[in-house]
DNA sequence: GCCTGTCTGTGCATTAGCGCACAGAACTCG
DNA sequence: CGAGTTCTGTGCGCTAATGCACAGACAGGC
């Protein structure tokens, strides 16, 4: 594993201390993927853990009868994908697509497993994330049911935003909608609100944020909530 | 642990061989909660993994800002509470209710993380068995973006019924709809479309389903995408 | 049996969000 | 540079869902 930039690490191996982190890098494999790649597929067995790192951000999507595929949570270089909750080699339920691309480490699941039994802080590490990625469905369905539209919009900038550490998105508002589960008029609308306000820019194929606590405003407090669990079981975000 | 009616049992455990089962039922210890009881309180530590049996089935709370608790999933005797995801002994994020009583079977935490790595078929079972809950709380977040509340409402109370056993559900309707998140008076609406094509019965405090299939068909198709998971990772709800 | 509190069903006015349609803007490629 | 394509912004009509208000129904206690 290459020494490089803080920021340019995973936030999750970060938090191992350097001997533990040694154990891991052995069987640590860096890889790179572009915005638009499919790390699981529905159906298809999983056999790696990937660790984003950089400004890469990642997220599950399930794919409904109506032909849309919502999203459901956003991972960055805070925490990993696949085989984190269930430790075995199991079919994927949701799809997982790279949003914004960028390098990730990766571990095979077999060698994952391993070393969560023969190394305790590796197998509490993953566990305490297992943990926060629980609050985040829990708090995400929730958020669902009873927020706005407006309000899951400005949450989900304002955590892609945090993820990526810049404050630019590319996507369509097309995209930004489906993933929302909602239609694609409404969404642009509420983006046109937000620019109004001065809050965000938008462009073709894009959104740049201005002011990300104006947005944080009016979002629903969410995020809020699943960063206080963060901060209580592995000591903060990043 | 008590040799009792096979519907009176656990569905997770009555997955393990006999000899694991055995290993487990030391540790296991039969206690009783009523319709309200809470299993956990967010914030405070899980120390119990709990079996729901019989009819018993509990839920998952997550309280909102604006002060109504959202539920989340749904588990009965097909499942199982508390350090199902993460092993250790957290603060809960969620908070879990009651909501129709019966007897469970627990677990010490301490005593379960021990059998699962010293056991290898109740650390498999376990691990299969938190991917289901993934499948489940996945499909919730998508459902909730996009499924109306006739549809949700609808898929609640075949789940609810399919788990129980029994065709009456004793809640009023100020519960159902905050469970759901929305409000009041559009869920008695709706449940009065149900009862005027014959689908149910409502009384105070209780609604009884007449019609699960008709519902069913009103349902969206997000229990089924769920059961199939559990059908492929477990062999099945029961 | 009546009184009290809670629960249900429904009317009404209002907002949130959908879906379609279309025009203009912005990229892409030859 | 021009043609074709995709994306954005917005008008319009409509349905889903809200929130409040209130009357009648039901249950439990005394």
């Amino acid at each position: 594993m290459d020494v490089m930039a803080l920021n340019n690490d995973n936030a999750l191996l970060e938090r191992l201390e350097a001997h533990d982190r040694d154990a891991l890098s052995s069987a640590l494999e860096e890889v790179r993927f572009e915005s638009g790649a499919v790390l699981y597929e529905p159906g298809t067995n999983i056999d790696y853990c990937y660790f984003p790192t950089g400004s890469a951000i990642c997220s599950y999507f399930v794919e409904m009868d109506e032909g849309v595929a919502v999203e459901t949570i956003l991972i960055g270089r805070e925490g990993a994908l696949g085989g984190v909750v269930s430790h075995g080699n199991l079919p994927a339920f949701a799809r997982s697509n790279v949003l914004h691309g960028g390098l990730f480490q990766r571990i095979a699941l077999r060698d994952l497993d391993r070393l969560k039994r023969d190394n305790p802080a590796v197998g509490h590490l993953m566990n305490r994330y297992s943990d926060c990625v629980m609050a985040q469905v829990f708090q995400s369905i929730a958020c669902n049911a009873v927020h706005t539209i407006e309000q899951r919009a400005a949450k989900w900038l304002v955590a892609a935003v945090a993820r990526m550490g810049r404050p630019s998105v590319t996507m369509t508002q097309e995209q930004l909608a489906s993933m929302m589960g909602v239609g694609r008029s409404y969404a642009s609308r509420v983006l046109q609100r937000f620019k109004r306000d001065g809050l965000l820019r938008t462009r073709r194929g894009g959104i740049e944020v201005l002011d990300r606590d104006g947005l944080a405003k009016r979002a629903c407090s969410c995020n809020d909530h699943v960063d206080a669990h963060f901060e209580r079981v592995l000591g903060g975000l990043y």
